[in-house]
DNA sequence: CTACTGTCTTTTATCGTGAAAAGACAGATT
DNA sequence: AATCTGTCTTTTCACGATAAAAGACAGTAG
């Protein structure tokens, strides 16, 4: 294996959901947009779906011959990015325990271990290194410093000030701004999450990330707004492998989210700082207690 | 070329600064740590100093045969690393011109221009992307975002937020702890240097960098402590390449610097504010005014 | 018994290679 | 005239291979 067609895979599947709700397929830098890719994998799938006889397609005629069942889908397992492969074997072996705090991590074990290249495992390396929970030893190997308590202070020690300088400048944004109505959709759709919790509080997770997001985006500077990656990786893994009390705390969030909200739309910076700094203390606590075992100093 | 053996070179560059200074050689064990490289490429070293009769190497006995002479050097092109070359060729690239916001960056075109193979180009580019100066197309090529002026503003928003909670959390440091006496060594090399800043004045920026990193270690955050790369690595490059009333500026920034390190000594809150904002408000404007023409918008 | 040396194994750094994917451009179609 | 298709070129992604460098361990010297 030499290179893995994933993004053909992934584009060929999300083509085959067009082809269920559209109908009809459009030109091919149509395609292109609708499903971010280069025309070559267009013309790629549009090949396999002709070769399956989904469609017949000549030139920029192309006609729907039947509709695609479930056994015309590539399976998920096929359609990863190599790098979320990496990633998630990664975490998983970080949070869930069965790695300490000071332990060495050795590029070709975990490369043959994930069945993948020694270089796709380096590159991944350097990339998760900007979350500061490894460090690399020139010309040697890497040392995890661990989901620790000091680092999930460290954490939310930033975020606090990114988040309350975000927020004051969000309260600040003239009427009339797109992130105004965007505010609005996202009240929404908390008050309908809320409204059926118990079947549906493990969405909360998105629609958390989409909020601070939209509230980083105020503060116009690329340092804040990409520190929130480190956030959103650390909770989005943090969400999925800690399940206990969680529709207790997701319910407790959203109600801080509305208040928040709110007080983001009164304009008021007293109480934006206050209702931020609310949430946060509780997030921080939240996080706090889904350290490992492990690294309890 | 596979590898260049360029830690091999440095470090025995630095063991012939050992035998002119020291004389004699201690064990093996105490050259790697000397010379921060493993034992084998310490017994490469000793290897290749017995055979161009520098020393007599019998097991433990060292015995210098003669001092070394400029010849025995390794040139200093030989001793760089990769990184190094590859960092130093795209910053020169970015910074003195020929690079507008917006264009393509090519990995393969880059490690032809450059000699190198495109591995660590990319890897390189993965480094250097947390300093948001570029941004990856997945798939697809980096766009340069280049060193604008919105970049300079942003990067000095963050710079004030970090450093101003680290100077109070430095003011507030106990007696006795080991970074006032380093604040002490630093405080004198500062008078020194201004004492003779004419002759000397091209070694401020190093002294510069030692002192705002002792100020950030204080925040005890290894987000803060991170964070001072990306200044330190635009401040290097800008002090390297902008010479104009590079003199003037520095002596202003050592007495600015100065009454810095007085505030902090004094522990008083309010002044330590007051010197660290009025010397870091006088650094963002010498950082705008380098921003180069062609970013300029 | 501790620290050092000789030797051997493992890991990292870097490159070249080939398939996947992107992209360029001329000619064709509406 | 604008957009689309056919074809070809270029670039990115991922791997395996190899020299440099690190590191492990047993035997040896003090």
């Amino acid at each position: 294996m030499v290179k893995q067609n994933n993004v053909y895979k992934q584009a060929y599947n999300k083509a085959l959901k067009l082809l269920e709700d559209g109908g009809n397929l459009p030109s091919e830098p149509e395609l292109c947009t609708a499903l971010t890719v280069s025309r070559t994998t267009v013309r790629g799938i549009l090949g396999r779906m002709q070769d399956v006889g989904l469609i017949e397609w000549d030139k920029r005629r192309k006609l729907v011959l039947r509709q695609p069942g479930s056994a015309d889908y590539f399976p998920d397992g096929e359609t990863d990015t190599l790098t979320d492969i990496i990633e998630r074997s990664f975490m998983r072996k970080l949070l869930l325990g069965g790695a300490e705090a000071g332990m060495q991590i050795n590029e070709l074990e975990l490369a043959r271990e994930i069945g993948v290249g020694t270089s796709s495992v380096r590159e991944f390396l350097i990339r998760f290194s900007r979350f500061g929970l490894i460090e690399k030893r020139p010309n040697s190997h890497w040392v995890l410093k661990g989901f620790t308590r000091d680092f999930a202070l460290e954490l939310t020690e930033i975020r606090e000030m990114f988040e309350l300088r975000s927020a004051r400048a969000f309260a600040a944004t003239p009427a009339g701004s797109a992130v105004w109505s965007e505010l609005d959709r996202l009240e929404s759709e908390h008050r309908a999450l809320l409204g059926d919790i118990a079947a549906r509080y493990r969405e909360f997770s998105e629609l958390d990330e989409r909020l601070h997001r939209l509230i980083h985006s105020a503060s116009r500077n690329r340092f804040i707004i990409d520190f929130y990656d480190v956030i959103a990786m650390i909770f989005h893994y943090h969400y999925q492998w800690n399940k206990a009390g969680e529709e207790v705390r997701n319910r407790t969030a959203l109600e801080e989210h509305l208040i928040y909200i709110a007080a983001l739309k009164s304009g008021d910076a007293a109480r934006v700082d206050d209702t931020c700094r609310r949430h946060l203390r509780s997030a921080r606590e939240t996080l706090l207690q889904s350290i490992p075992e492990s690294y309890r100093d």
